[in-house]
DNA sequence: TCAGGTATGTGCGCTATAACACGTATAGCG
DNA sequence: CGCTATACGTGTTATAGCGCACATACCTGA
C-alpha cells in the first residue's frame, strides 16, 4: 500500500515537462532523503544544490534579528528550492529548512545551468514558478500583518497537509510559533481550541487533521488564494488524487 | 539650479548598462510624466508598459480585501516597474501607484522583449533587480509584522526622500496609513511625536524632513538593510550625490 | 526506577493598535 | 466673504498578542 502511494508522488514541476527535457533533467539528478530539521540553505548564503521535493516539504524562513523567525513560503512536491537559479543567482534571501521528512531530486547548481541551456520549457516553467513564489511572498506578508493567529494557524496546517501527503505529521507548538512569528503559548491556546472542536488532534508533536473541511472554514482566504495563484500558471498539482488515496488508507 | 538637478538624475538601471545596450534601449523608450496618484497597473492584471523612473516614485501595494492596503516596495530611479517581464510574464502581483510625481522612461512590453533578445547585460541587470525586489518583499513582510508604527513610518519617510529627490514631498496621513497598513490616527500620533522632536515638519500633506540623521536613528534597521541588499548586486545608486546637491539648495 | 529533557497548559499584567467617534483648522472655491 | 471638503488632533473602549513565569504531562535513557 505504502509503496503504491510513493510511486504516485512525483514532483509537479518535473511532471510538467515534455518527456525529452524531463529525462535529461533527471539524468543529472540524484535521489536524496530530506531529513526533518535539516537546514538546506542558510539565510543570504549561496547554495550548491537545488531540490525538487517529491514528498516532504521545506520552509522558507526570513530572519530579522533579534526577532522570531517568520515563514514566508512552503515548498513541497508542487515546487522547488533554489528557483532563483533561473536568474543566474544561486542565493535565496531566506533560510530553507526541512519541515516534513521525505524524498527529493537533487541537482548541482552548475549542472542545472547546463541543463537549462538545452531545455527552454524547463526554463519557462521555473520562471513561472518563481513568479508564483513572489505572489506567495506578498500574500504571506499581508496575511501575517492582517490576519489573526487562529486563521493563520489553520492555513498553515492545511498547507502542511497538502505537502506532507499524510493526515498526520510532526510539528511542535514551538515550531509552529516560529513559523507564524508568534509566541509558543499563543499557538498552544489556538491549537487547544481547534482540538476541543475536533478539527485536529495532537500529542507531543504529532498532529492529526481530523476535520479538514472545518479547518478550511476557520482558515483565512489566503489558503485558497495561494492554490488559485498556482493553478493559474502551472495547473492543478497532484494533490487531489493523493488525498483520495490517503483517505482510503486513513481509516484502516 | 533646478535644471542642474534634473539633468543629474537618471535611472540607475539604465546607467548601469554598457553604452551600446543603453542607446538601443533608450531608442525604444519615450519620456513620460508620472502624475501623482496615477494607477499604472492594477492588482493582478497585466500591464502594457514598463517604466524606468528618473524622478518621482511608484509604490507596490498588495490588496487583501476587506483589509487596508499594504505597501510592499517602492520603485524610484534605482529600479523599474514591470521587472517580472524578464520572466516572460507581463503581470505584477500588486497594484502600482505613483506616490511622487516625476518623469520616467516608458517602453512597451513587446518592444522590451525584442530589446532583451539583443541585450544580454540588460537581461542580467533586470534579473538582478528582480532578485533585489524579492529581498525587499521579504524584508517588508517581516518589518510589517515585527516592527512598530513609529519605526516603520520613519523608514518609509526615508525611502520616500531617497526617491523624491527633494526634502519636501506630498503625503497625507491617510496616505501613509494606507501604505503602512494601519489606522490614519495612528499615523497622526506617530507623526506628531516626530514633529515635536523636530525630525519632520508637515502641514496639510506637505511633509518636510528637517533632521534626517535623527530619523535614521528612529527607523528600524530594515532601511539600511534594503540599501545594503541593493548595493551588493547593483552598486551604489546615485542617491548620495543628489543628497549633496539638495543640501546645498536646501538652505537658501 | 528515577532524573532530566521535551511538550503542553495556564495565568497575569502590559502595550500597541483596532474600531469608532467627534472636534478643529486650513485651503480653495463659488 | 463664507461654505465645504480636506487634513489633522484627540479621546474612549476593547482586544490580540507580548513577555514572563510557572505548573503539569509525557518520553527516554542511565
Amino acid at each position: 500500500m505504502s509503496t503504491c502511494v510513493e510511486s504516485n508522488i512525483t514532483n509537479h514541476l518535473i511532471e510538467h515537462l515534455p518527456e525529452q527535457e524531463r529525462l535529461l533533467l533527471l539524468s543529472h539528478c540524484e535521489l536524496v532523503v530530506l531529513q526533518f530539521g535539516t537546514v538546506l540553505c542558510e539565510h543570504n548564503e549561496g547554495y550548491s544544490y537545488l531540490y525538487f521535493p517529491m514528498s516532504g516539504f521545506i520552509s522558507l524562513v526570513t530572519k530579522l534579528p533579534p526577532h522570531k523567525p517568520l515563514e514566508m513560503g512552503v515548498i513541497g512536491n508542487e515546487g522547488m528550492l533554489g528557483v532563483t537559479m533561473v536568474l543566474g543567482l544561486p542565493t535565496v534571501p531566506m533560510q530553507a529548512v526541512v519541515q516534513g521528512k521525505g524524498t527529493a531530486w537533487r541537482i548541482g547548481v552548475g549542472e542545472l545551468q547546463q541543463v537549462l541551456q538545452q531545455c527552454p520549457q524547463l526554463r519557462s516553467t521555473l520562471m513561472q514558478y518563481l513568479f508564483i513564489l513572489m505572489q506567495q511572498l506578498s500574500i504571506s506578508a499581508a496575511c501575517a500583518h492582517f490576519h489573526e493567529l487562529d486563521q493563520r494557524l489553520a492555513r498553515w496546517l492545511l498547507m502542511s497537509q497538502d505537502r506532507a501527503h499524510s493526515n498526520e505529521f510532526h510539528l511542535t507548538h514551538q515550531f509552529l510559533a516560529d513559523m507564524l512569528g508568534v509566541r509558543r503559548s499563543g499557538v498552544t491556546v489556538a491549537a487547544g481550541v481547534m482540538q476541543q472542536n475536533n478539527l485536529i488532534q495532537y500529542s507531543r508533536g504529532k498532529i492529526n487533521i481530523t476535520n479538514r473541511n472545518a479547518l478550511e472554514k476557520v482558515s483565512c482566504t489566503c489558503y485558497q488564494k495561494s492554490l488559485d495563484d498556482y493553478k493559474r500558471l502551472l495547473g492543478q498539482p497532484s494533490r487531489d488524487s493523493e488525498r483520495r488515496l490517503l483517505t482510503e488508507q486513513g481509516t484502516p
